[in-house]
Formats: C-alpha cells, sequence, structure tokens
DNA sequence: CAGATTGGTAAGTGAGTGCTCACTTGCGCA
DNA sequence: TGCGCAAGTGAGCACTCACTTACCAATCTG
C-alpha cells in the first residue's frame, strides 16, 4: 500500500495527536509504542525516528498541552467585578461539566492525565496549575477583593487565592465522578448539577445570597467557557 | 535460607498487604507480579497457587478496601445537629489531608486507587462513594436539615445529599493536589489550610457565619477522624 | 540525470511480561 | 515413625515490551 507521505513537522503533530487520547485512556504504563504507531497509521521503526523514546512523546504531549488554553486570556482584560466572579465561577464549573461529558473533548484528556499525575510525580498537574495561577486566579482574586469592598461578599477565614483553588478542587472532583462511562456519583443532569454547584461555590467563597441572587440572570446558556467568555466581552 | 511457612489465608493475606502499595503507586498496568513476589518475599509461582491472576490480586485489593472504614459507622448513633454537621466536615477535611500527609497512611493509598479509577472505569470509585454514601451521608443530610430548622443555615439551591458531595470534591481534590512528593499546589501549613477549607465548605453548605464561629471551637487538634469521633462521643 | 537527502518500513534485538510445570520441603496426624 | 498433603520453588514457557538495524523509494538539488 502506498504510504502518505507527510513533512518531519505534521508526521511529529500527527503522532502526538495519535498518542494523546491513548496516554489519557490507558495511562503511561498501560499504552506500548505499537498502539501509538498503530493509531498513526505508521510503524514503530518511524515513530523513533521522530521520538528517541516512549518518555519522549509522553513528555512533549504533556508540554503542548499545557500551553494551549485559548480564550482564557480574554478574561484578563475584564473589570473586576462581582458579575466577573460569578462569570468565572460559572464558566469554570461549565469547563469541568462539558469536559467530563464529551468523552473526546479535549477538556475530557486534560483531566484524565491531571488525574494521572497526581498518582505519579504531580509535576504535570503542577505545571498546569502554574499557569492556571497566572491567568485565572488573579481575575478571581481582584473581583472577590472588589465584591467584599462593595458589600457583595464577607470576608473569611480563606484568602482569595486558597479560595479561587477550593472552587476548582470542587468541580475538579466533580468532573471526575463523572469521567468514566459508568459515572461513579449519581447527579442531577448537567444544567441543574452545574448551577447547584456555582451556588455552593459561590457561597464558600463569601458572596452574600443576595449578591448571588443578583447575579443568577448569568444562568444563561452557555456553549462553553470561551465563549461565555466572548459573550460577556461584547 | 529457610522459607517461611504460613497457613494460606496467612499467606494470602500477607501478599494483598504487599501488593496494594504496589498499585497504588505505579497502577495496574505499571505494577509487575515478579515485584509483587519479591515484596512479598516469595516467588512468582506462589503468588499463582493464591491468585489465578494479576487482575485477581488487584480485585481482592479493591474489594478488601472498600469494605474496611473503621470508626466511620460510630458516627451513625450520633443526633443530628449542626455541631455534628461541623464535626463531619472538621473530620472529613481532616481525613483526606492526612492522607495526603502520610506517604505510608491508608488513606493515602486509597485516594490514589481512587484517582486511578476514574481515569479507568470508575468501577471502585463507584463501589466506595456507595458506601459512603450509605454510612456518612446521612448523619450529615440529617445534620444540615436539623441546622436548616434550627435557623443555623439557610437552604440553598441543591439538595444536603449533592452538597454533602461538594463538599468532600473539595477536600477530594485538595487532598490529591497535596499527594505527591511535590505538592502541585502551595498552600498554607496542614492544621490552617484544614481550617480554612472547612470555612469554605460550612459556608457553601449554607451555614450561617455566626452559626460557623459557634462552632470554632471544634478547631481543637484531631490526631484522625476516628479518634475525633471518639471524643466526640463521649 | 546523478547523487544526496529524507520519509518510510520489514525484520529483527535483548530484556521483561504474566503464567506454568515438575519438583522439593516440612508440618500434622495415624 | 512414617505417610499424605499443603506450602513453596527454580527453570522456563509463549509472548510482548521499547527500541535498532538495514534497507527501500520518493523527492529535491545541481
Amino acid at each position: 500500500m502506498q504510504p502518505t507521505r507527510l513533512s518531519r513537522d505534521h508526521r511529529r503533530q500527527q503522532i502526538l495527536e495519535c498518542a494523546l487520547p491513548l496516554f489519557a485512556r490507558h495511562g503511561f504504563a498501560g499504552t506500548t509504542t505499537r498502539r501509538i504507531a498503530d493509531a498513526a497509521g505508521i510503524s514503530e521503526a518511524l515513530l523513533f525516528k521522530h521520538f528517541p523514546t516512549k518518555s519522549a512523546i509522553y513528555a512533549a504531549i504533556l508540554a503542548d498541552i499545557c500551553s494551549a488554553d485559548p480564550g482564557l486570556e480574554r478574561l484578563r482584560a475584564e473589570p473586576p467585578s462581582t458579575r466577573t466572579l460569578a462569570l468565572i465561577v460559572r464558566g469554570m464549573a461549565h469547563y469541568f461539566m462539558t469536559a467530563a461529558d464529551g468523552s473526546e473533548a479535549e477538556g475530557n484528556q486534560k483531566l484524565r492525565l491531571t488525574l494521572g499525575s497526581f498518582v505519579e510525580d504531580g509535576e504535570f498537574a503542577k505545571i498546569l496549575f502554574d499557569k492556571v495561577e497566572q491567568i485565572i486566579a488573579p481575575i478571581f482574586i481582584d473581583s472577590l477583593k472588589h465584591a467584599i469592598e462593595v458589600g457583595d461578599a464577607q470576608p473569611g477565614l480563606a484568602g482569595p487565592r486558597d479560595l479561587f483553588w477550593f472552587a476548582h478542587h470542587t468541580v475538579c472532583t466533580l468532573a471526575a465522578t463523572q469521567l468514566p462511562s459508568l459515572p461513579s456519583l449519581d447527579y442531577p443532569p448537567l444544567a441543574r448539577l452545574e448551577r447547584e454547584v456555582c451556588n455552593y461555590i459561590l457561597r464558600g467563597v463569601g458572596l452574600t445570597d443576595a449578591a448571588i441572587a443578583a447575579h443568577a440572570a448569568l444562568d444563561i446558556p452557555f456553549e462553553s467557557f470561551e465563549s461565555s467568555v466572548l459573550e460577556f466581552a461584547k
């Protein structure tokens, strides 16, 4: 049969794209180079002409995925406000829930790799979290501080930065329970669950019930975190 | 050298105990039967006289660990109250935090297996969560309902059962970030972090700041979830 | 069109995998 | 005391692992 001849960069990229779902689903040890080669439609030999070791493929995937979070950076320009805070929480919840839902989604595989990273050395999770802390956390923190000044929120025991991560943690495991084909926990339908967990988080963060109610109008259907941000940016 | 001759049950149990940390740290695919046999100080042949396959060893471990949660059932007799609610949340946080801390702790390995289960088929997580829902959730739910009646808490969008799991999710990922030898997130010292996250959860669950403050006295040092329960039971 | 470069593979390599077999050792009990 | 049987093993099975070697066949360059 005729082999499809690709340029070096294209082939490399194709290998990574084919390997990602395998590593995400079966972990590092559970993924063989033979299966990666099969998925990419090439021989193992060619695989090892592009990457010196199996570990190198894994590392390249983790590096790639860390530097690809489009749409989030748009939020950085938004003014700190209670509304922005509610929007971030809502967007975060939606992002994680859709990640768990669509088995082919990019977020799904990112979540799987993150959970796997916890069990291993945690390095991937650390890199990813560093990036999140730089990009999203500041807006959250400023918005929460603003909400406290305005009287929409009451200061709590934990600082805004820790509260941001607590919010993240809540939706992270929540999404994880819905990740397997057979969810580990029964929950109400996604749309309702999303609103429930937002309510919990906003309360936990210190927002008053009045402030939460005032921003319940945000409960418009979002297509994705990015699109919600775009919508708000109008 | 002289082999130590054990009875069938003893040997079987010993194999499981030796295999648990290996599966927890390296996953199913990453753990070899040779290493298990080495850890148990026996030959691979003997291993396969006790278990027909490697999978059977893994399954036996998961089954064992699901049915071993001492101390929790004592809580079931406690009267539903705001104080009990605060105690459960505090105990849950402490249980997860110490699980992440001590690398040899039983909770550590349970957490690792649970996270791994999410990435795989989620079956182990489902079994474990079913058990938790039967044992701990009811006390939490009754206590929260009681707190609402008494005026210590305000009803929220989510029902008590979902709120219980939200609380669990928060501490679960929190613990996961502290699990690797190199934590994925920097946090304040354990004792403070524990109080911070309890504050967040109790707020999220709907408790008024007054009620939370009233039960801040629970912030006595706990040795473990079990001991905290025992202490309260006096 | 010669020749160098590059994308690509068939057919291996030693090391290691889960698992088995023929066999030995030692304890409980008649 | 000696026999039966369970505990225990060394050696090696068939197979898979990550990774190499040796060799094509296109394409580019002059």
